[in-house]
DNA sequence: CGTCTATTTGAATGTACTCAAAAGCGGTGG
DNA sequence: CCACCGCTTTTGAGTACATTCAAATAGACG
């Protein structure tokens, strides 16, 4: 188990002494996540907060359609959490599962606000990861409002470009938000285009 | 000047003695805001996060193709800021006017660390709108993927019953993400369905 | 009252979706 | 190791939702 994946992570905003830092592990579950497996499903309550140390993680919702809409796809040093769940304790809209085999570690609900508590510094850590998802996220949500399909893709190609290749083209769609039908017209005209 | 209406907002997440609520406010700048004043340019770097006493102020980007995208309103006792732009430090792509005069508490960027420092507490008070933001733009941006612009519409509607009534209705149509024109056929079909 | 902006209306167009079916591909078991 | 099964991707035709552009109408404000 690698945890300094997160430890390095958190290292990027905060300092913690060797003695805070084995504490702060402390408050965290180590999981294996194979492969098709669920960490949630959607309408139970969230039960922690996952940080993945290897692998890859989605999560996405299923619209009143039938429809699945993916909001994120978590690879190695991301966190993943039905954030809305998390904090008020309802049961959520966010399904997870696991797109390979996959390692987490999990801080449970309940105790993040230990966590708090007992490493007040922490709380700088989150309020950091949360503004910096506040940003991506309300980017995303203006790329979708400005942006065609076709440049949305690109966009995609441009910010993930180690995933791209790796990932089922139907997820790709799913998360630009394209039917996979129309995804594959598109990458076709493309690569006509190209040559 | 009502500050009361920040310290009340505060007051719903943390605990702050009066002396600290003093220190607190000390921190904010007070500032008028007259109708379609500008209080932030987009590629301008955002000076400070605003909280809205009175009035309302709305936030958008301009998109290369030359059209308006409506991110957010701020009403009475809500926030707004470019956040990309207060936290990297580097111009961002929000403008915020005012849509009727507005009273604002301005949080300076360069004293927000100083805050933090001085009141460690408000930390997790702004980790907490952090997350509040981060939650409903989530789900503003599942919304955008599942529902029609109808449907939008309606939840728009069910959302800011207040604000709906008084709004120019071409900055509705830009906050769903429709022309005003299909915005105009739209209305007018719904109230044909309604009788 | 006149001007400027917002809203409505209409016709033509485009982008993306639906449904159905075929083709491709990967994994699994015989 | 190959054949088969299930899932993903492709292809095509028809359709729907929303945009564009242009022009008319309505409202707001000085």
């Amino acid at each position: 188990m690698e945890t300094t994946v997160l430890l390095d992570n958190v290292r990027r905003y905060i300092q913690l002494t060797p003695a805070e830092e084995k504490t702060f592990l402390s408050f965290f579950e180590f999981k294996k996540i194979k492969k098709k497996q669920f960490l949630l499903h959607q309408r139970s309550i969230c039960p922690a907060t996952a940080f993945v140390l290897n692998g890859c993680l989605r999560g996405y919702t299923i619209d009143d359609n039938g429809f699945e809409h993916i909001l994120q796809f978590a690879p190695q040093d991301w966190w993943i959490a039905d954030m809305y769940s998390v904090l008020s304790g309802n049961p959520g809209n966010l399904n997870i599962d696991a797109i390979e085999d996959t390692e987490v570690l999990l801080l449970p609900r309940d105790v993040r606000e230990k966590l708090f508590e007992q490493i007040p510094k922490t709380e700088r850590y989150f309020r950091i990861l949360m503004e910096k998802s506040l940003i991506s996220i309300r980017q995303r949500l203006m790329d979708n409002f400005s942006l065609s399909a076709v440049e949305r893709y690109k966009l995609f190609s441009k910010t993930y470009p180690t995933i791209v290749h790796t990932l089922p083209q139907k997820y790709i769609a799913s998360y630009i938000g394209v039917t996979p039908e129309f995804f594959s017209k598109m990458k076709k005209e493309l690569l006509a285009k190209r040559r």
